[in-house]
DNA sequence: TTGTAAGCGTTATCAA
DNA sequence: TTGATAACGCTTACAA
């Protein structure tokens, strides 16, 4: 069907070995065989067949991207991040999702493998010893995008939540917060639950204020875990001023049940969430939230992976810097 | 590095014909080869490469899936449909966004004919002659996915936007509204634009009612452009009783204009959105909206790309319906 | 400057 | 039931 380099030889009268260096831009060869050669690959439409190229190079520049089910715009930035940076590098990205909980994680690792992905980019997936152990055997770089494991050799990028929750939650402390709840966290998650959480809980405590777990309602990120803790707080703890949520979306939950209930943010309940993702300047108030750089999550860390595959240096773990965006959903008590 | 086809066969002592047959279960060797082979593949970590095996088949196993720039839920939706039939015919999916308004539409699309995709799904690019002329000469079946063209011979599954914004200013109407504002929509789009606008004043003028265009307030389908038609709106035109927008991020602007001005929704004015983005049963009230089904449609569409590479059929073009999801935007007047 | 030929890891044809 | 071998489209010594 398409031209190959044979056909283009073959009508240019002239061997394959010239036409895949004139293709190539490697030299060699003077101008006049040049003009016929791109002038026939012109006329033959030919395109060039990576597949083959790859074969023979050893290397696909391909990066392979494996995500969890979730669909949110949280993994639409970093997405964009890693496309943007392979796109100026000249690779490409082959994209799957490794299932609820991370279910199809290892049919995933085995696709990469598989199609021989230069380097392999894991988002959000949190990884047990099985997986890590299939992971290393792959023998292809990686690099883990907001998540860690236990290992030290498992490089990756990632903020540091406990530090993150830490920040929020001091910054209500400074308004004068002195009973404040928690919601949406999984404290069973290892990444993103319990570290928050503990964050929260070292806040207090660094303020001499008295931790209370039953101010600590568990829950999934999801909106629906925030209208339920909310809920709880209205029936059981009148008293909380402020709550800190492990997701923007939980706090969305939180003001949603809150206007339910004739309850006013900022004014008569403080809320921080966390993402920073593209609602939570859309919501009544706009919501002061812990942001991580998603965008430039995805371009580090496909940068570091690159740099490393073309390199053959071994990847840095780095933990970036997070940031606190102060909107309206606070209030300052006096 | 990595073991091969030719590996195996050198220490189990077989041809690396029968090594083949025995990986790809083709039968036509006795248990205890089978058995050897299998045990050495084992043994050597071996793991086939797709890539070679696509050179020989003339065929990929791959998807090509290119996107605007935009990042939001509404792509993610299109993709884990694409991607999740894809898992289910063992194709792959290989990912690239096009740049703003498509101005990495061209690399994009040569890209994906380099890697040869088997099939190529285009979401959401608005397609000019010298694209879709390109796109035929690549050879490489496709679909368009939210998007269509002027031409008859392009494929495309979407939601008929004239009719669903006639559908959600219907409602309105049934619902007493007379004044009724329309935001957010450029009229430059000529997909998701100008339909909507126009399916706007169709409804309008079925149930005679005047149009008037100065409460057609242009935008980009941004929160932002939501924010700035209502407060045209409410200096200018202080009779409308609700607004139509063309997607839920304005009417998130639209409601949050209405929140700063002491406007109640939907006590003071109605609101109703586009898109059932995630968002939309997350706003304060919860938002009367135009649901297409995003999922779905990249369900769909991946089916009758992968139904079209398999069986060599034609991809018929499909206009899938749309939904009115009815929350608390909308206020029946009396 | 150009061509010949080997080889990348497979599949598939044909013969044994 | 098995094995040789050509072929897929390309890159890359090596030779001319």
């Amino acid at each position: 069907m398409a031209a190959t380099i044979k056909d283009i030889a073959r009508v240019a009268g002239v061997s394959i070995a010239t036409v895949s260096r004139v293709i190539n831009n490697l030299g060699g060869y003077n101008e006049e065989t040049e003009k016929k050669v791109l002038a026939v690959a012109k006329a033959l439409e030919y395109r060039k067949n990576e597949n083959a190229r790859s074969l023979v190079q050893k290397s696909t520049k391909t990066i392979g991207v494996i995500m969890p089910e979730v669909t949110t715009a949280f993994y639409g930035d970093i997405i964009k991040g890693i496309e943007d940076v392979s796109y100026e590098h000249g690779y490409s990205v082959i994209l799957t999702h490794a299932g609820m909980s991370g279910a199809r994680i290892h049919e995933s690792m085995n696709l990469m493998g598989e199609r021989r992905v230069d380097g392999l980019i894991i988002v959000s997936v949190e990884l047990h010893e099985a997986e890590i152990e299939s992971l290393s055997s792959l023998g292809i770089l990686f690099i883990l995008l907001s998540t860690k494991t236990n290992r030290e050799d498992t490089p990756y990028i990632k903020v540091d939540d406990f530090s993150a929750a830490y920040t929020a939650v001091n910054y209500l402390i400074e308004n004068n917060h002195r009973i404040i709840g928690m919601a949406g966290a999984n404290p069973d998650d290892s990444i993103a639950g319990s570290p928050r959480i503990n964050g929260y809980i070292q806040a207090l405590q660094d303020h001499s204020i008295k931790v209370d777990l039953n101010l600590i309602k568990a829950g999934d990120f999801s909106f629906e875990s925030g209208k339920k803790a909310m809920q709880e707080f209205i029936e059981h703890h009148a008293e909380v001023t402020a709550v800190f949520c492990a997701s923007d979306e939980a706090a969305l939950g939180i003001i949603s049940t809150c206007f339910e209930n004739d309850l006013q943010v900022p004014k008569d309940i403080s809320v921080v969430g966390y993402d920073n993702s593209k609602v939570s300047h859309m919501s009544i108030p706009p919501l002061t939230t812990v942001a991580q750089p998603l965008y430039e999550m995805g371009r580090e860390g496909c940068l570091s992976l690159i740099a490393s595959i073309q390199n053959k240096i071994k990847i840095e773990s780095k933990v970036i810097p997070h940031e606190l965006v102060i909107r309206k959903s606070v209030k300052k008590l006096s």
